[in-house]
DNA sequence: CAAGCGTGGCT
DNA sequence: TAGCCAAGCTT
């Protein structure tokens, strides 16, 4: 019997084929989920596992990481990239020390009002750590639903319409709906590719609108990244890692970027990371947050 | 709403 | 080789 509905195509093909990832195991803690959601937050799995371990045995309770210093969250954060996200979730920690009792909230909304969580990890977390039901939507959902759905090759800009449509995906039962809501972001990371999607292999292919209309080109409307080398991002990597290495000894600023050939944006790196309390400074030495 | 934010693997 | 890209969020 040929399937209706994109959860029908997509749910029994994830129950056949689904990675074994450590946040998608039985036991797995609600914490487990929230700190492993942070750090997939534009970081590829196969980087955040190792790392992820490493976390939950130092940190197993929110509680734990909310008593740490944040210096040592975004020491142990190491080469995950985008370090804010270390600081955010060990404010997000305190949060939940404080004001939830320690438990990592269920509710979609206190969710949202921890710091560094949006409507994607508010919502992964309601999902996969509790099982309720609601749509869940990543870049890759986003590309499935352009495919299969719209008939383009790209997802336009994000956008609360992406929440309904997913929404409108969603079989009945909340458990087959986390099913659907991982299928989806299964799909888009493992078949249906920004890049080479391998329509040969994928379960939707006889029902997907881009494949019906030939797979045609369509306008992609995201943004391209500005080069690494040589950023004010470089430039702030080099100065956190500086700090990350001496921690938790202070470095004096004539030690940290010394080699750095624009002045202007050696100054411009020690302010920002400044103004978004990534490091501190007392007189003429740095060091990580307290 | 567009811009800014790390890092390393893959093509 | 050099660019492209990755389970987003905040301002």
């Amino acid at each position: 019997m040929p399937a209706h509905s994109l959860a029908d195509a997509l749910v029994p093909w994830y129950r056949r084929s689904a990675r074994d990832l450590p946040w998608r195991h039985e036991n797995f803690s609600a914490w487990g989920t929230l700190v492993s959601e942070f750090m997939l937050q534009q970081t590829p799995v196969a980087r955040v596992i190792p790392l992820l371990e490493t976390w939950l045995k130092r940190w197993p309770t929110p509680t734990d990481l909310a008593d740490a210093p944040a210096a040592e969250a975004v020491t142990h954060w190491a080469n995950l990239g985008y370090p804010r996200r270390a600081l955010w979730l060990h404010r997000a920690a305190v949060q939940i020390r404080d004001h939830h009792g320690g438990v990592v909230p269920r509710d979609v909304d206190d969710l949202l009002a921890l710091t560094g969580i949006g409507d994607y990890t508010a919502r992964a977390v309601a999902v996969f750590a509790y099982g309720d039901r609601h749509p869940v939507v990543d870049t890759n959902t986003r590309r499935v639903l352009a495919r299969a759905l719209n008939g383009t090759a790209h997802p336009g800009p994000a956008h609360r319409r992406d929440l309904e449509q997913m929404e409108a995906e969603l079989p009945e039962s909340a458990a087959e709906a986390a099913l659907m809501n991982a299928a989806a972001m299964e799909l888009g990371q493992v078949v249906c590719t920004a890049r080479s999607p391998r329509c040969g292999e994928c379960p939707v292919r006889d029902m997907c609108a881009w494949v019906a209309a030939g797979s045609p080109a369509t306008p992609d409307t995201r943004k391209k990244q500005a080069a690494y080398e040589g950023s004010d991002r470089q430039a702030r990597g080099r100065v956190l890692r500086a700090l990350r290495d001496a921690a938790p000894e202070p470095v004096p600023h004539d030690a940290i970027l010394i080699d750095w050939p624009d002045a202007g944006q050696r100054d411009r790196a020690f302010l920002s990371l400044l103004a978004d309390g990534l490091i501190e400074s007392d007189g003429d030495v740095f060091f990580l947050p307290r």
